[in-house]
Order: C-alpha cells, then sequence, then structure tokens
DNA sequence: GCCCAGGTGGGTA
DNA sequence: TACCCACATGGG
C-alpha cells in the first residue's frame, strides 16, 4: 500500500535530519534580530545579509528603540551589503512602525497575540510577504507557521510532491495539514530543507551536476 | 562577464 | 488572474 502524503513528509524529514542533524535556526541573538535578518534575506544570499546584520549591530542599531529612531538613509547605508538597500530600508522602517503602532515596540507583546490573526496583521504590512511573514512566526515568535520559500518548491516539485503550480498557501498547508503542528519539528524542517539545498549546489561548484537543484539545471528532474 | 541568492510590490493585459 | 519588471550587492 502507497504511504501517506504525511508518513512520506516524515520520511524526508527523517532522512534529512540524520544527514545533517539539528541546524539550530535561526542564526540571530534575539526575535528582534530574526526579524530584520528575515526582511533583509529576501532574495539575497545569506553571507550578504550577515555584513549587512554586522554593520547594523556595531552601530547599537539592531535594536527596536535605535532602529526606530534611525533615519532611512542612514540604515540604508548600513544594509548596502544584502542589496536592494533603499527598499529594505523602507521595509524595515515600515516594520518598525506596525512594531511601535500596535505593540509598543515589543516583540514579546506581539507574541501574545493568535497566531492567525497576526499572521494577516502582518501581511498587511508593506514590505512583508508570505515567506516573510512565516519567518518571522516561526523563528523569532516560535508560532507553529510553516515556511514555505524558493528551495521548499524545488526540492519538492523534484521529488514528486507538488507538480509546480501550487501557490504559496497550498504548499504550506501541505506541510501544516499533513505533519503534527510543531514549533521545533517546522523550525528544523525548513532549516534542514534549505541546508540540503545549499549543499547540493556547493557540491557541485564551479560547473551543475546531477545533484544541483538550481531550476535551470539540465539534471534538474533526475535526482533530488 | 554571467548567473544566482532563504521575495515583494506595482503595473499591465 | 497571470505575467513582467524593478529593486542591487557579492560570490562562484
Amino acid at each position: 500500500m502507497a504511504r501517506s502524503t504525511g508518513s512520506r513528509l516524515t520520511v524526508v524529514y527523517d532522512v534529512l535530519f540524520s544527514e545533517y542533524g539539528p541546524r539550530d535556526w535561526w542564526p540571530a541573538e534575539t526575535p528582534f534580530e530574526v526579524a530584520v535578518g528575515a526582511i533583509l534575506t529576501q532574495n539575497t544570499a545569506w553571507g550578504n545579509v550577515e555584513k549587512a546584520i554586522v554593520n547594523l549591530k556595531s552601530r547599537g542599531f539592531l535594536e527596536p528603540d535605535a532602529m526606530r529612531n534611525a533615519s532611512e538613509r542612514v540604515i540604508a547605508g548600513l544594509i548596502r551589503p544584502s542589496g536592494y538597500f533603499n527598499l529594505k530600508s523602507k521595509k524595515l522602517k515600515s516594520f518598525m512602525d506596525f512594531l511601535y503602532d500596535e505593540f509598543g515596540g515589543s516583540m514579546e507583546s506581539m507574541k501574545r497575540e493568535r497566531t492567525g490573526k497576526l499572521r494577516q496583521r502582518l501581511l498587511s504590512v508593506w514590505g512583508l510577504g508570505p515567506e516573510t511573514v512565516d519567518s518571522i512566526l516561526l523563528y523569532a515568535l516560535e508560532k507553529p507557521s510553516f515556511v514555505v520559500d524558493a528551495y521548499t518548491r524545488r526540492m519538492f516539485q523534484r521529488i514528486g510532491f507538488l507538480e509546480g503550480s501550487e501557490g504559496y498557501g497550498e504548499i504550506k498547508s501541505l506541510f501544516e495539514e499533513k505533519l503534527p503542528k510543531d514549533v521545533q519539528l517546522f523550525n528544523e524542517y525548513h532549516a534542514l530543507i534549505v541546508e540540503h539545498c545549499k549543499r547540493m549546489c556547493l557540491k557541485n561548484k564551479p560547473k551543475c551536476n546531477e545533484c544541483c537543484l538550481k531550476m535551470r539545471c539540465a539534471h534538474a528532474k533526475s535526482s533530488v
């Protein structure tokens, strides 16, 4: 008898976990730092985000009050290495407005709000799309909200769980409905997917080979 | 020099 | 709704 989707998802998780072990995500010191990182990493390699984080931290801007009071131009200058710096500086500002207007600048206070309601409110903030919002919910606020990203789409399309045309919400629901609603599980699962996809690409540099997960890879349909 | 990276918003048909 | 495109730096 064929395995259920839920147990197949669990098998994939077990394989990844046994291969890579616990990922200990998100790489940040505070919930606020997670939220900032989630915005900065939009369509950007994490290595570049780290440089921006270091810049912000060294100037003392990686805490709510300081960032709230900083000008958009100053923040833009510091986050330059993460790319799209003018855009991201506006997005940070827009998140700060939300954090202060709705929760008095407190991530702890934000955490007390019910997950579904909070997700809707965060999605209404300019500059925060579904992936960024779910990253904040899961990694900063420890809410059981599964994060779907480009890696998730590619990998699960490759192994036949996805057809390719599914929307963000559909993929998110697949994981959330078929897996136990567990913060630690969701945390590890997404982190393991990212780790696996990164390693599969790194492994084959400089020439993309059969393990590469990049969509344009000629071998993209042949292996995980 | 080219491709890509842990997306999102805005415009157009 | 479904595509395009802009946004931008840094590594391979």
